[in-house]
DNA sequence: AAATCCATTTCGTGC
DNA sequence: GCACGAAGTGGATTT
């Protein structure tokens, strides 16, 4: 291997998919094997399949998974942080066991048609926490990120319902209440949004429409529904965004 | 391809893995692509992966699955019946789409280190083959597998539900109806054994008591419920075992 | 750590 | 075909 290419051995002997198998568990690459197999599982259920073609995926981190040809499922699996060994019995069997829950997963093969043992580099996605703060620099120094025309007149406005992140108005001259939150929001945040939009249409003694609009990632299938609901808006934004 | 043993490329050209990729979609079979992509999701949701090393599986049934080196869950997919296309854009481009709910992912890969297309021998043909018989088998060479002091006395023994597939004596006398399913069974299974049973007690004139046995790998809730109702009986069976 | 809620849930079953 | 509930749910978040 000169370059972390994939290791593939095409229909191996069972001995050649063994080592290729238990080598790529041992060096933390990702595993996988097609051909004629059974599955054996036992743990907090049970469940035997028949011989069949499966495509059976080993992941550095424990997990296995037997897809079949159909379903978006697994046919089998186990979670990560599972052990695994490569043996030859009759055939290549994998063995996969965990613990707490005690679960076995047992896969033997009547025959091998394919080995590849992936190298994987490292997903440094990791997103550094960006807070809330960082959201709100984002929208007063470059206010179109949230929508065009939208300008920021104060931050923390103070309301009978709490203080607002950020308060502007916008293109048309509606007054804006932006409600910010760094991660996934449910129903509460809009609830908390809507409570602010009716303190401000009370402040502002109803003579300017109170536009609501939520910053964040994502929301709940459920925050959406209060959403409409409530006739607010969202705008999707991360703490972090990329590059 | 020779045996139907799967067609692979390692490090192929852009072209080359498009053809390889496409022609494995138009002839049903199950195409993996190893590389480092970029991912996005639009529909229901909506996500965007970095570019990163990744394991793409392409399903004959439509099915788009999205693995890294972690966790259970792909990072992204598409269900079953999706349609999925191949192309060169500025390097391997695959796109899936569906309708109702409108959603699309596109995989843009920065370099494709391996594609792999396996051709699947259907699961359904496999599987149909009569593992009731081997089940039928191991309990009439050793009938105490199925309780101790039962003895088979017909197979396919006819009535008017049908065929018994196992008809017999336990250890008191009683008549015993037994119904093996290879696979876990819902409510109707239950039914069919209650129809045996009843059919089997107008036959016998209400002489003897007849007990119905239900044997399969596992029941449903519901199953169980029908079960308790009805008075019958399940005996767990998994239609191949562990050596 | 346990409990709770959410999901591009997926998957089965009843109606 | 659609609604409802279970899952070897999985996974994130809160207590």
């Amino acid at each position: 291997m000169t370059d972390g290419g994939p290791l593939t051995a095409y229909q191996p002997g069972d001995e050649r998919a063994r080592e290729l198998v238990q080598s790529g568990i041992d060096n933390g690459l990702m595993v996988t094997v097609f051909g004629r197999c059974r599955v054996n599982y036992d743990g907090r259920a049970s469940s035997t399949l028949d011989a069949g073609d499966r495509l059976i995926i080993l992941k550095p981190d424990g997990t296995v998974l037997v897809h079949t040809g159909e379903g978006q499922q697994p046919v089998n699996w186990q979670p990560p942080e599972c052990t695994q060994e490569a043996t030859v019995d009759d055939g290549l069997r994998i063995h996969s066991q965990r613990e707490n829950p005690v679960e076995e997963l047992v896969i033997d093969f009547d025959a091998v048609e394919h080995v590849t043992a992936y190298s994987l580099t490292d997903e440094h996605d990791i997103s550094l926490q960006g807070t809330e703060a960082d959201m709100r620099e984002r929208i007063l120094s470059e206010p179109s990120v949230l929508e065009e025309g939208f300008e920021p007149r104060a931050t923390e406005r103070e309301t009978q319902a709490g203080a607002v992140d950020i308060y502007g108005v916008d293109a048309t001259g509606n007054a804006v209440v932006v409600e910010l939150k760094r991660r996934r929001v449910g129903p509460d945040a809009v609830s908390q949004l809507h409570r602010y939009v009716g303190a401000l249409e009370r402040d502002l003694h109803a003579e300017t429409t109170v536009r609501g609009i939520l910053v964040a990632p994502s929301v709940t299938d459920r925050a959406v529904t209060l959403l409409e609901r409530h006739e607010l808006e969202f705008v999707s934004m991360r703490p972090v965004p990329e590059a």
